[in-house]
Parts: C-alpha cells; structure tokens; sequence
DNA sequence: CGGCTGGTTGATACCGCTCAAATAATGTGG
DNA sequence: CCACATTATTTGAGCGGTATCAACCAGCCG
C-alpha cells in the first residue's frame, strides 16, 4: 500500500486512503459533479480518462477488484513532485488532471527534461527497474492522480490477461516514444524539433478532447529547452520564426497553429 | 568467453524448430562442445549466457517449460537484419552470441541507431507497442540469438512470478538506458558523449568476462557517431584527442583504456 | 508600486558540421 | 596469394547553426 508517510512537501502531498464509497464522492467532486448520477457502481469505470488509462484493459465484469486497487488518489500541487529520483518504488500514477514533467539529473549537476505527461497518461514506469525512481516528477500546474500499488498491478496482471497484454504495451510505447526523442534530438535542426514538439502536442490535445489548433502551453521556454536539447532563447526565436512566416500564432504560452503542413514539412 | 565457433552463410535467416533432443545437441556444438558433459538436464541452465537472460529469472524447478519456449534458435551474419522496422511482433530475442545495433528511421530519410546490444541482452521489446518492430536489429558481427515466442512468454509470466517481474524489470530498464542517453545527447559536449560511451561499453564488457580496458569495437565510427547524435569525423576527433591526452590507446577497431578517471570526470 | 520570473531580441564566439584529400583496412576475383 | 576495388579512418580548412552574454520588456504578485 502507499504509506501516507510519503515525502510531504509544503503542503499538498497528501495521499488519503479512502473506502470506495468515500471516493466515489471525492472522485466526482474532481469531475465537478457532472458524473454524479452514474457515479454508483464503478469509480474507475466513470473516471473521465478511463479510455486513456491503462485501467481501461480490464473488462466491465473485474471493475470491482479494480477500484479495489485503485483506492488511494492524490492531488500535487504546481511545482510539487510526485515522486523523486531515489525515492523508492511504490506504484505507478495515473495522471486524472493535470500535466507532469519528468526530469533527469547528471552527476555534474545538468538536468534534462525527458518528458511531458498529460491527463491519462503513467507516471512512474521508470521505477520498475530496480525498485527506485530514476527521475523526479514535477506537477507543471495543479493536478490529480490515482495511485496503482505496482504489486497490486503485479497480482491483477496474473488474473486478468488484457491488463497484462495493456502494461506490457505501455512500456513498449515509453520505449519507442524515447527513441523516436532521441532520433529528434540526434538528427535534426533546432525548428524541426521544435515544430515536431508542437504537431506531437498538438495531436495529444486533440485526443483529449481540446482544440488541436490552439491551446495553452503549461511548460516554460526553458523546460522545452531542455526536453528539445537547446537553449530557451532558441525554442523562442523558432517560435517567433514560425510566427513571421504564419504558420503558428504566439502570444506568450497561448499557441494557435494556423498552418500545420508546413511545420510537419519542415 | 564467448564461444563462437559459428560460421556465417550468407543464407542465415534460418529459424529451426528442433525437438528438445536434438536441441541440446545443438547448443553443445554452440558452445564449441565445453558443456557436453552438463548439458543433459536442461540447455537453457547451461547456455552462457543465461546469468544475463531474461530466462535466468525461472527457477529451476521450471527449466522444462523454459525450454519448451525457447525451441528456435537463429544465426544472423553480419550485416544482416533479425527484423526490421514494419515486420510483425513475434517473439523477443536473448542474444547468445555476438552483437547488435538497432537503427530507427525518420519518414526523412534520416536514420539513427538508438542502441548496442551485446550478448546476454534482450532484443524486440519495441514491438510489443503496436505489435510490429518499430526499428530494425541488424548484426554487428556473425551472431545468434534464441527465439522467445511472445505469447509464450506472455503465457509462462502467469504462471511464473519471478519471470514476470524479469521481463518488467528489462523493459523498465530499456526505459531508465534511453532516458539516461537523451542526456547524453541534449546535454553533453561531443567529447564527454564520447568519454561516455566507451567507460559504459568497457564495463559491459568486463560484466560478460571480457578485459574493460581493452577492447575490440565491432561497430563503426559512423555507427558510433548516429548514436550519440554527431558526426563520424567528430568522433574520431574525440578519440585522436583522448590519445593525444594518453587516456585511451586506439588502433583502428582496438581500444584500450589506460585512464579511466580522466574519462569519467570529462 | 517595485521586485521577480518568464520571454524576446540582438551581437558575438565557438563547437561541431561539411567538404576535401590522404591513408589504412578490408574484401574480392583471378 | 596478389592486385585491385571498396570501405573505413584520420586529419585539415572553412562555414554555419547554436550557445552565450546582454539588454530590454511584459506580466504577476506581495
């Protein structure tokens, strides 16, 4: 189980066991009430990233063990982190609202932006390796997540085929999203990958139910920066490039894209 | 160390289902015959490799049903691919003997290899994502590799807790490798990539029984330069340079380490 | 309001890329 | 086994894309 004694930072990291019943009520609370009416039977089943979510593998007939194991959700603050680098490994994160970063660090004391998580996504694959988290994860506005004992995972995974075939399938993509980064980072010019940062965010918004073409970035230049391995002033000058050209509009973290084509062309 | 006393053909993507029997003769021969004496019970107990396989997590007891997935072995000569980007996700594959490099490509035209595999370690698990490979594995040098049939892994990681948490553990890892190499590449000069690269493959080596301070490159320095995102001319650079320095002996392919620390604290 | 963080823009320096040429290593066919 | 073709490596010279340094501006919050 996740012990609540779990670094406590300023003031939010709070993790709060609940019984089901209680949850369901906090849960939609987070949804602002709309789900209140379906609420009853299944918690995870009624979660709004439930098609985005690695709980999504498990047929309608298990909800029940599910919510068993999903018990325990948390809310991180802005600039809080959810786990660190050296924390010892509990469980994986569902991301319920919200958007995370996760950062690496070298011993020389550099640090490197290695990926930004939206709602839906896992949080904490990284810590599966030898028992300790690798990287730390910082909220990049307030948010919410729901807490997976991995050795809960573990246990359904033994029971409930999908589940596992679903796990085995995330990792794989974690695995292929990082090396497509890096074939970014190794090969191309610095607009490219900036312009290929917008289309990939612009695309995962979209599935999410926003505007694909205008939304709002939740990370700074710098922390662009260092996920695209360039200096802030850079990412700022391809933006403002790509703005004189009129391919996209800027006006600070708002981003409109106003000619998709020609940054993929790029 | 490493025996192999395996020839390459040019014909070599030969997939051979034997019966148990006969496999074991087989993989004597592999072995250039040193285990004969061992090897009635179980191959897989007596492969080289096994420490460093994902296969070394099943306990003894079930070595026969270990066995029974690992029925196909393959030779891959140099040069050749074992799979290729856009080839359907059968089974994972244990590196015997040999080594690997795996090359991503962009829509571009550009390509980028994203890792060295030597013997002990695991190929395939990008095609786990969306079951197709989404990189190609080609050989480095005359190699073989066992074939693990996914679905039966998936299969025996039901019934066999130790090995669910192995192949966990291994993808985890690849995750924890790639992330630490996006450092390397956003972050890092072109001479400490360099430093880099050989301290990590020196202790690779010593970690199959090889000498970490000397030896034998099997890939170029083109192939060294697309993974660590530069230049083949810069790589040699970097390498003239740590001669010069006397940090390292180079002649051609051979590598020696004469000053680890000078390396490490680049 | 005034400090502060985040963002934009400009000037300059430098690392690493590109092009080029010479040399070494490897493979192939006779 | 040699002669030749091909590939791999080293080294040099010059250019260009980014980093770096610096100045300035715009929100934001106490």
């Amino acid at each position: 189980m996740i012990p609540s004694s779990l670094k406590s930072q300023t003031s939010v990291d709070v993790v709060r066991p609940l019984a089901p019943r209680q949850l369901k009520l906090v849960r939609d609370a987070t949804q602002g009430g709309q789900t209140a009416g379906l609420a009853s039977a299944s918690p995870c089943a009624n979660c709004v990233m439930h098609w985005a979510c690695i709980t999504g593998a498990v047929p309608s007939a298990q909800q029940e063990r599910l919510d068993r194991m999903v018990h325990t959700w948390r809310k991180v603050g802005k600039g809080e982190s959810l786990f660190r680098a050296g924390d010892t490994f509990h469980a994986l994160y569902a991301i319920r609202s919200g958007s995370f970063k996760t950062v690496v660090s070298h011993p020389n004391g550099t640090s490197h932006v290695t990926g930004f998580q939206l709602s839906g996504e896992t949080l904490g694959l990284d810590g599966i390796a030898a028992d300790r988290h690798t990287c730390d994860a910082v909220a990049l506005e307030d948010s919410t997540v729901c807490s997976m004992p991995f050795h809960c995972v573990e246990d359904l995974c033994q029971d409930i085929r999908p589940l596992q075939r679903r796990l085995h399938q995330l990792m794989a993509e974690e695995i292929v999203r990082e090396s497509g980064l890096m074939l970014l980072l190794a090969g191309l010019t610095a607009e490219t990958r900036v312009a290929t940062f917008l289309l990939n965010l612009s695309t995962r918004m979209q599935d999410r139910g926003y505007s694909g073409s205008s939304f709002t970035l939740r990370m700074t230049r710098e922390e662009i920066g260092s996920y695209l391995g360039m200096q802030l002033e850079t990412v700022s000058r391809a933006l403002s490039r790509f703005q004189r050209e009129g391919w996209i509009a800027v006006s600070g973290k708002q981003i409109g894209i106003v000619k998709k084509s020609a940054l993929s062309e790029l």
